[in-house]
RNA sequence: CGGGGCAUGGCUCAGCCUGGUAGAGCACCGUCAUGGGGUGGCGGGGGUCGAAGGUUCAAAUCCUUCUGUCCCGACCA
């Protein structure tokens, strides 16, 4: 490889790594991840949300690292480096200065003059084209860099999975039109593919909400994890994947059922929740109905009713795209809902509200449903639309569950959880718009050019890399991401010349071919070797000892087999070799 | 920002209630044994008990303030 940004990591011996494991964990440590990279010695905590990378670590930080820098040079990316600290009067300019709450570091320097520590690179990045590039023809391009980012996050937790300070690769490309940031926008959602691909994760790219930072298309990359902080509704008879806060729940197939109770009112004492008046009556969460007052978006209506089935959740963010609704979504007080009920929060029901209804697709499928009677300790049953009560504004204002069929018409609906480790937007002219980034046409005229921009957390990937690889022993990493290929155990080698010969004959001829080899040299017991080179996930162990020489083999074992071979040590890095691919 | 917990050697924690000589395990150093799954013995080094103030003859321990940190909530790549 010629490549000059080829990350080339050394072999070593043990001897000479600052292998910090432990075998105890720091009680802050929640997460399977931050728990095994601080015993693995890969990260050690400075401050909350601050971490140094020793030795061990930043060789795998490294080869994420160099996985996106390839595969973005290829895509035709071109690297750059811009400054952590930021002037604030760019930050003016985009309108983010106000907009970024304290999130947002900001310092002075000792003339007063106001920076602050940059959570991201538009504005930089865009002032920087808007004066280097004045023709079309020099477009499109598509800028990145590797940097150190820092967000003062309320809560920093999980180790590097939500630090302070963290190192992201982000990538800005710029346009003349749509057409043409859309074309770059396939490029990177393909490189992404290939870049998580190849660090052997499991991941889903997910359609996403485009948030705060605003925009079109947009994707997030997840991988997949139980710990993960997003659930992801996924199809099970097609591509689709989106959020779950995003995906869209159809109504029900074929048409409602007919009436065939009558409206009864019940006494229901003491009961607040669906369950309690579901165990009352004795029947199923998907026969009620459940009616949450919301704050409305007009003074004329300032109470609006939400129905949902009593088994579904309300969506804030499909409720707060809704023009009657405020945003952000924000429940009626206690007085309010006496005002407009005429009961507690418990005993809430749609029939005889006179404040505006917006009513679940799901709910208003139901006939001879279960409410609240809008009487304290009162429900309804045998309830029924359009007889009893006017559905009024039907809308998709649930999240979606398991089972719902797909949006897309194809499967149904699984969701599992994920952990956000890249995104890509079509940002638009946003920020080429603020800061004046504009280049001359072909007809001499100028034009705000649009802009994509896509990220990945880079320290954020060795963290899910970890979650979704390590068993009760340790870390199990894919090979393409581990800090080391291949680690040789030598047995009783400070008391057998004929084992430290030979593990040191291995060693260098290993290190001759290229190989990323660890060498355990200490004199440790070999119960410790092993248990220190499975906690720091090392894919291939070779392990030399008396016996092995004795009979002319040596014992391989991958990371993940349950049992070690003994190979013949005639040819045997030969079949080392085509196991490392 | 609201609620709660914690702060004692590098790590995990006991001691605090009921004030009176700072402890254990792990880690570290030396040494002997052991040597295919975190081995065992012996001997060591290391802590102004988060900070400041107060009460007391005497404070890790009681009181006050501050700081740090973690958890829950709201918020967020």
């Amino acid at each position: 490889m010629n490549n000059p940004y080829e990350y080339k990591a050394n072999s070593m011996k043990t001897s000479q790594l600052l292998l910090a494991t432990t075998r105890e964990t720091p009680a802050e440590a929640e997460i399977i991840s931050h728990q095994l990279m601080i015993r693995a010695g890969m990260i050690r905590r400075l401050a909350g949300g601050l971490y140094t990378w020793l030795p061990l670590g930043l060789r795998v930080l490294r080869k994420v690292e160099n996985i996106i820098r390839q595969e973005m040079d290829n895509a035709g990316a071109q690297e750059v480096l811009m400054p952590v600290v930021q002037p604030a009067e760019l930050w003016e300019e985009s309108g983010r200065w106000q907009q970024y709450g304290a999130e947002l570091l900001r310092i002075e320097d000792r003339h007063q003059r106001a920076f602050c520590l940059g959570p991201t690179h538009e504005e930089v990045i865009t002032d920087l084209i808007r004066k280097e590039i004045r023709s079309y023809k020099q477009l499109p391009a598509n800028f990145y860099q590797v940097q150190t980012k820092f967000r003062d996050e309320i809560r920093p937790r999980f180790g590097v999975m939500r630090s302070r300070e963290f190192i992201m690769k982000d990538a800005y490309s710029f346009h003349l039109d749509r057409a043409s940031l859309e074309a770059t926008y396939q490029v990177m959602y393909d490189t992404y593919h290939r870049i998580f691909e190849r660090m052997g994760l499991n991941f889903r790219a997910v359609q996403a909400d485009t948030g705060s930072i605003g925009g079109d298309g947009s994707h997030e990359f997840h991988v997949l994890a139980d710990s993960g902080e997003d659930a992801i509704a996924f199809s099970t008879g097609s591509e689709f994947a989106a959020n779950v806060e995003l995906a869209e729940a159809l109504a029900p197939s074929g048409t409602r059922p007919a009436p065939g109770l009558v409206m009864t009112e019940v006494a229901t004492p003491k009961t607040h929740t669906i369950e309690e008046v579901c165990a009352l009556l004795k029947i199923d969460a998907k026969q009620t109905v459940k009616t949450l007052l919301v704050q409305g978006a007009d003074e004329a209506h300032p109470v609006v009713a939400l129905v949902l089935r009593g088994d579904h959740e309300v969506n804030d963010i499909k409720v707060e795209k809704l023009p009657q609704i405020a945003s952000p979504m924000t429940f009626a007080s206690a007085e309010q809902i006496q005002q407009a009920a005429g009961c507690d929060a418990g005993s809430i029901g749609p029939v005889g509200l006179t404040i505006p209804l917006i009513v679940d697709r799901a709910a208003a499928h139901l006939a001879d449903f279960v409410c609240g009677a809008n009487k304290t300790g009162y429900h309804l049953t045998g309830v029924n639309w359009e007889r009893d009560v006017a559905p009024g504004l039907v809308a998709d204002i649930r999240n979606v569950v398991e089972g719902d069929p797909s949006p897309d018409g194809k499967g149904t609906i699984q969701i599992r959880r994920g952990i956000e480790v890249g995104h890509i937007f079509q940002l638009g002219d946003k920020y080429s718009k603020a800061l004046n980034a504009n280049v001359l046409n072909e007809n001499s005229r100028a034009q705000i050019l649009e802009m994509g921009c896509y990220g990945i957390g880079v320290t954020r990937v060795v963290a899910a890399a970890i979650e979704q690889n390590h068993d009760d022993t340790g870390i199990m990493w894919p090979d393409a991401i581990a800090p080391f290929q291949v680690c040789i155990v030598p047995m009783q080698m400070h008391k057998s010349p004929r084992v430290k010969q030979a593990a040191e004959q291995l060693y260098t001829e290993l290190k001759a071919k290229g190989i990323e080899v660890l060498f355990d040299d200490r004199n440790e017991r070999p119960g410790v070797m092993f248990n220190d080179m499975e906690l720091i996930g090392i894919p291939h162990r070779i392990v030399i000892g008396e016996r092995g020489l004795d009979e002319g083999t040596i014992e391989y074992k991958h990371r993940r087999d349950s049992e070690s071979q003994n190979w013949a040590a005639e040819g045997f890095i030969e079949a080392l070799m085509a196991k490392l691919v």
